[in-house]
DNA sequence: CGGGACGTTGACGGTCGTCAAAATTAGTGG
DNA sequence: CCACTAATTTTGACGACCGTCAACGTCCCG
């Protein structure tokens, strides 16, 4: 639906990788060159020459603890931000109070695109959990990418595809019932965990109700009804933020009533 | 709301450079150096050089019948798309058959954009009117942009405004009831229109209310009946595809009700 | 002039929002 | 570590908004 449409290949390569490192993380040269998260928001196929040259892109690391913001709306726009570990929301708000999470970023995911028209941000991004990531000066995206065409690449690939993302989500804003959205919603974000290495059936939830209803255009209330008929249909195990989904076939199901599989 | 944030001012100073212009038709070179709309779809300060340059991106003009289609879902993606004139609906289809307009794009636009994270589109692009079409090979652009700085900004800014505008969407989608959807895509649209040379308050629809319906999340129905109240509150007239705004401050009364103007 | 696409309007019902209260959990400070 | 408060979640009752179905009206184009 409005899944990210990564390869799984290189990303199975980036946590196989991982688990064969023995190393002490403080040997570990901070540096995209040798980050585990590189296939996932790095041009693959680079020579190493090039990737010493991307590693400069990093500008710093840096924290953003839970709840607090790594960007809000109004501010400045000078760096995008590939997210090393940790877990955020972005939302924008309307004038009159509302407001609307437009999107859910984990690892290896960037953040930030919407403050380059105008050169300063339109939405807030929060972290939902302790969170690292890494600096990337646009400027300094923009300078290597003339000279390096795969990083050129890559930029593109990366906007284009959250473009493609927030299609998906039109079509679930627009067309779809509560319980298609919360089945999508469930079904993207263990797709995109289980490519993190995660469980494909067990995931701990970082937003609240209130917050998986905002994305999904639903209330809270909604939201809660729903993950109760997912349990009370043993298709989920809902306990509090922990969800264990038992029948994957069957949110597939719902998502897509009249595929035959 | 979802506006395209353009600046005003450049696009006032090329309708009035078509006004001045008094060259017959076939007397103005076909190029992005001449063209009418270069305020819209070139970035801005270019040296005569770069603009010569430039001029090559476009490899091709094409005429696109109402009904047919640009691009449709699936099919390899070679370039972008600026419209000359016309007037075009992208949208996707969810794998049982609804279908989800994404957006309406017009003259000074650029539509394409999905197509480049997988090389193929993932949308159709459908013409609501006759039009014409600048073809870009996306190589091109790439290649291009590596030299010229501001066209590598402009492609950014671009790629970037589509996803803010994307953002309001889903805020609308997300968190507007049926009256505040359609009056903020009837302001949109005027804006849209007014910042070519249009009238401020009057328009013709170029979709019909299934398209509308698709696109605000409603159907057909609702959208009809929406128009109908504003008709009745004195906010429009609405005959058919004509549209005549007589209540501005209404319509934005409806999107913002809280805001004291 | 006639057929088909498009638009309007009405009646009715379902889905989801609203309001409210209780239950459970998380967070804070002693 | 525990008590206490705030935040989050669940569940119920009710109603509004909008979708569905149906019939009719209008426009456009061959």
């Amino acid at each position: 639906m409005f899944d990210q449409a990564r390869s799984l290949i290189h990303i199975r390569a980036a946590t196989k990788l991982l688990q064969n490192k023995t190393m002490k993380p403080e040997t570990i040269k901070v540096a995209c060159s040798n980050c585990n998260l590189r296939e996932l928001c790095m041009p693959i196929g680079l020579s190493t020459e090039e990737l010493d040259r991307i590693d400069l892109i990093v500008a710093a690391r840096r924290k953003i603890k839970r709840g607090t913001t790594l960007f809000r709306n109004g501010e400045k726009f000078t760096s995008l931000y590939a997210i090393r570990t940790g877990f955020f929301k972005t939302s924008i708000a309307s004038e009159d109070g509302r407001d609307q999470v437009t999107g859910f970023q984990m690892a290896g995911e960037v953040i930030g695109l919407d403050g380059i028209v105008n050169d300063s941000h339109t939405c807030d991004a929060i972290a939902l959990e302790d969170a690292e990531v890494c600096v990337m000066p646009f400027d300094r995206i923009e300078e290597l990418s003339r000279e390096v065409n795969a990083l050129q690449r890559h930029v593109h690939k990366i906007m284009s595809r959250e473009i493609v993302r927030e299609h998906g989500v039109m079509l679930l804003l627009g067309s779809m019932r509560a319980e298609e959205r919360l089945a999508s919603f469930l079904l993207n974000l263990v797709q995109r965990l289980h490519a993190r290495g995660f469980s494909q059936s067990e995931l701990i939830l970082r937003m609240t109700r209130e917050e998986i209803g905002s994305f999904l255009g639903l209330k809270l209330e909604t939201v809660s009804r729903t993950f109760s008929k997912f349990a009370a249909e043993g298709i989920v195990e809902v306990k509090q933020r922990h969800v264990h989904i038992l029948n994957t076939e069957a949110l597939k199901d719902i998502v897509n009533p009249k595929a035959c599989h």
